[in-house]
DNA sequence: GTCTATATCCAGATAGAC
DNA sequence: GTCTATCTGGATATAGAC
């Protein structure tokens, strides 16, 4: 009984691996002619399958687009967790907004799939959503940490932050333009809330 | 002599007629299902045609997105420039701002077209884009004009709008949410890069 | 699980009659 | 200019042999 489930536990974990690799190349392809140009074939030729092998792992090209957006996003939000945690909380959140910003500009695909919806026909099931709502949550709570408990204050952060990679993106890519007004941007945002709650500067005891 | 160029702008006056009616239609379409899933059969049936007649008007279906980049363009500056004019320069660019956001918010495909590269393998011609940097020429005037002189100030201006867009129709499409952040937004860009010119608000005599 | 073969459908573009 | 008919190529998805 134990060496069954042993055998069935390592089947689960070449199956689990196999869907990896088509992941990958299909972030791959879509990096080259973008999320909306992929097609079953190329994706099957990149992992040396044929298309209609595709699915045994996955029951539809919507599936597919479904397990990239909720890989993106926990990729996505490991990377900014990743950073080197700065003391001050205001410096953390640049720092994490600076991540956010050159991963998404690096990576247009990634950007495409998660935060436009580019992709005809498709949305995330309820479940993947979930764990990009997950990541806005937490967002809000680091905020707080920063002092700033306008509820629209997150609202206006992730539009400053979207569009600088989307003008990064659209109008410079490669290069750093939008990229390097992140920390500016961010300050921008901390001496506004700051003056409209009171013209002070956040105290870490209150 | 004087009847057949009367009769030739008579027809090439009907010509642009019909070329109008088809970009029309190909806006409405764009509009249903997205840009990206335009196809010329349905934009043939829209204006009671077959899909080869659509090449008397335009030589591919690119050439019919470079025309509706070309007339989008237009259409969004003209709206701009009939907004009541503000005798303040920067209660006018506010006004300016919102405008632009409300009119590309309220048009998806509008937005996906001019500022987006969400149709695979199209990308406006270097005539079209001209169109583009002229209004965003004229932007960096504008600003001057309400004081700002900082040459990344236009770039962070373009930012803070288009990620207002972004975030308003990618996650509250048919709401507000991020609309009405729009005249704060702009606030916050004013009062970041006075303070970064000397602390001094603009004074409209230096 | 993977394959070949194929069903089904749809795309953009062109030829040539009228 | 507009049409019918067609070319050429591509897509997702399924059936069924191995």
């Amino acid at each position: 009984m134990a060496l069954a489930i042993a055998r069935k536990q390592r089947q689960a974990g070449l199956r689990e691996a196999a869907r990896d690799d088509i992941l990958q190349a299909a972030w791959r392809l879509a990096r080259k002619r973008g999320p909306a140009a992929l097609t079953l074939r190329d994706l099957a030729k990149a992992v040396d399958m044929r298309a209609p092998s595709l699915y045994s792992y996955f029951p539809s090209k919507h599936a597919i687009y479904d397990a990239m957006f909720a890989e993106g996003n926990r990729r996505l939000w490991q990377h900014i967790q990743q950073q080197p945690v700065e003391p001050d909380p205001r410096e953390r959140l640049k720092a994490w907004m600076r991540a956010f910003v050159r991963y998404c500009a690096d990576d247009l695909a990634l950007y495409q799939v998660l935060f436009q919806r580019s992709i005809p026909g498709f949305e995330p099931s309820r479940q993947s959503m979930e764990l990009a709502n997950q990541a806005l949550k937490w967002g809000r709570a680091v905020l707080v940490d920063a002092g700033i408990r306008d509820p629209a204050a997150s609202d206006m952060l992730t539009a400053i932050i979207s569009g600088l990679i989307a003008q990064q993106t659209a109008n410079d890519p490669g290069g750093d333009r939008w990229i390097r007004l992140c920390d500016d941007a961010v300050q921008m945002f901390f001496d506004y809330f700051d003056h409209r709650q009171g013209g002070s500067k956040h105290d870490p005891d209150d």
